[in-house]
RNA sequence: GGAGCGUUGGUCAAGGGGUUAAGACGCAUCCCUUUCACGGAUGAAUCACGGGUUCGAUUCCCGUACGCUCUACCA
């Protein structure tokens, strides 16, 4: 087992979006994996035909490939052990229930859906285990014949786990270390469903054993049912093949308790998703955090944190570094509430790090929608040198420099006029003049004539700054109004003081 | 109801028998900044509760409470 090479897998449920959490396992199984040079592989499971979602198995990729967390072996780019869409290994999984029948450790169930329902209806906490199997329709109540007969005519047919009475079954968790199951307590579950897909349960075993994963994480509220997969594994293939099991924490939502869920999201104002998620069925959209201007390294980087640190205190992690400091054994057993304010901040710890060339496409969007038009990256750059301290989602650069590319379509003289009187009136018209037989145009320049001519009119600068800005900007915010004007340059600078002057005096 | 898991400030969390119980986010106040932001400073926890063990428990043991997850021919 220890010197077999690393393989895990990421087994989702094309069902629709990605959820936060998801994209966390994804994202454990992807550290530990390069870590060991080991490698990464997705699953599809997809053996709910009910739950078929069109579009929902690309959408998984495309958010994989968002966050950078892609794998080596997929149904997209195949593998040596492909197919990997569950739906398509399907005579693959029958054998295996059929061998556990034959060997005693499974059973053919006859009952039909509409007799169970009405089991647990009548029977409080029913379950399918070792003691009201006795009352059910299979072959271990009905005789060979019977089976026999059944079978050969096509009767709607489950294969379940026949869950052996008083064994005590043992889970070694890399996080939380020993937990034991008792087995009469645990229920008969189906593995072969009627229409020959498996379940989870019997899926999960064979194709971890088929495409030899060596561990396998998984969310917190597997649990319960390892002592199922366990036993698979030890009547299937033996407990020395087994994967090494580590059950994660669950997220949960930032108010009350319970798993972080779609809804939370929508309610409380923030994206759960990685990315847009568009229900075919309803054409309602969910938001993603790419979409809502996360950058994929901070959105990586604020989920690790999320039930996992290095205890050296530092909490801006590149993937790389990620790679290098992963532990299972850091890894928190309790579960963690998703903090949005929190989230915001590693994105705005990440607009700082990187340099602006790296993500000016990704802000570009974000203009086009409010009708600015970039034609210079150079300028681009320039001005999201200057905003981005403001900024912690992407959008926020047009908020905050709009006016850098067009006139500012409100002016917030209300600010002003309370203070407003003649000499300063004439101060901008003179600056006006000023301005325009400036040799030098830059931000140092600019502010020391600015502040001569205010010397020599007897006024403070700090009561012309804030008209100044307003004028230029439209409003209290952003960098420093000389940068402003240097910026922009010496036509836009004069035309704003002009317009401004023009409202005050009216 | 049953089983399993969990419980350090509002949140993420470090620590793990003796500490002034780190740090971060958020919040509040202040400084810097003639805007906003950044940066800096300061403030806020009897470590769920009750018993043990111990000279000493937030840390170890046992209970209790609370919370969560699972309890489908869903994953």
């Amino acid at each position: 087992m220890e010197n077999k090479k690393v393989r895990v897998r990421f087994a989702p449920s094309p069902t629709g979006g990605l959820h936060l959490g998801g994209v966390r396992t994804v994202l454990f199984n992807y550290l530990f994996a390069k870590q060991h040079k080991g490698s990464f592989i997705v699953r599809i499971e997809d053996t709910d035909q009910t739950r078929f979602v069109e579009g929902a198995e690309q959408y998984i990729f495309d958010c994989l490939q968002w966050c950078g967390l892609v794998p080596e072996e997929s149904p997209v780019n195949g593998g040596p052990f492909a197919p990997y869409r569950q739906s398509e290994r399907k005579e693959i999984y029958k054998q295996y229930a059929l061998k556990l029948v034959e060997k005693g450790h499974a059973y053919y169930a006859f009952d039909t859906p509409a007799e169970l329902e009405e089991k647990r209806k009548a029977i409080p906490n029913f379950q399918y285990n070792h003691q009201t199997r006795r009352q059910c329709t299979n072959s271990l109540t009905l005789s060979p014949e019977a089976v026999l007969e059944k079978l050969s005519n096509n009767t709607p047919y489950v294969i379940r786990i026949k869950m052996p009475e008083h064994e005590t079954v043992t889970c070694h968790d890399m996080i939380r270390g020993t937990v034991e199951f008792n087995t009469s307590l645990c229920d008969d579950k189906v593995l072969l469903k009627a229409d020959g897909m498996p379940t989870y349960h019997l899926a999960v075993v064979v194709d971890d054993y088929l495409m030899q994963i060596t561990h396998a994480f998984r969310g917190e509220e597997w649990l319960p049912s390892a002592p199922v997969h366990i036993l698979l594994w030890n009547y299937l293939f033996g407990l020395n093949k087994m994967p090494q099991w580590a059950h994660l924490p669950l997220i949960l939502k930032p108010d009350g308790n319970g798993k972080l869920s779609k809804r939370d999201g929508e309610r409380l104002g923030f994206p759960v998703f990685a990315m847009d998620w568009t229900d075919p069925a309803t054409g309602n959209t969910t938001t993603g955090f790419k979409e809502r201007g996360f950058l994929p390294e901070a959105f990586v980087n604020m989920l690790a944190m999320l039930g996992w640190n290095d205890g050296s205190g530092q909490e801006i992690f590149s993937l790389q570094e990620l790679i290098e400091k992963f532990s299972i054994e850091r890894i928190h057993k309790g579960g963690a509430k998703f903090d949005y304010e929190k989230a915001k901040w590693f994105n705005h710890s990440w607009l700082q790090k990187l340099p602006v060339q790296q993500y000016a496409d990704k802000v570009k969007p974000y203009f086009e929608n409010a009708s600015i038009n970039i034609t210079n990256d150079a300028y681009l750059y320039k001005v999201m040198e200057l905003v981005k301290e403001r900024c912690q989602v992407l959008p926020d650069f047009v908020a905050q420099s709009s006016f850098f590319f067009q006139h500012p379509e409100q002016i917030d003289t209300a600010s002003i006029a309370g203070k407003w009187n003649a000499a300063k009136q004439q101060f901008f018209a003179e600056l006006i003049r000023t301005l325009e037989l400036a040799t030098i145009w830059d931000a140092e320049n600019l502010e020391k004539d600015f502040k001569e001519m205010a010397a020599a009119h007897q006024l403070k600068p700090g009561e012309l700054m804030l008209p100044f800005r307003i004028m230029l900007v439209g409003g209290k915010f952003g960098p420093h109004v000389f940068d402003i004007a240097a910026t922009i340059g010496r036509e836009a600078t004069i035309h704003r003081i002009k317009h401004t002057l023009q409202l005050m005096q009216a």
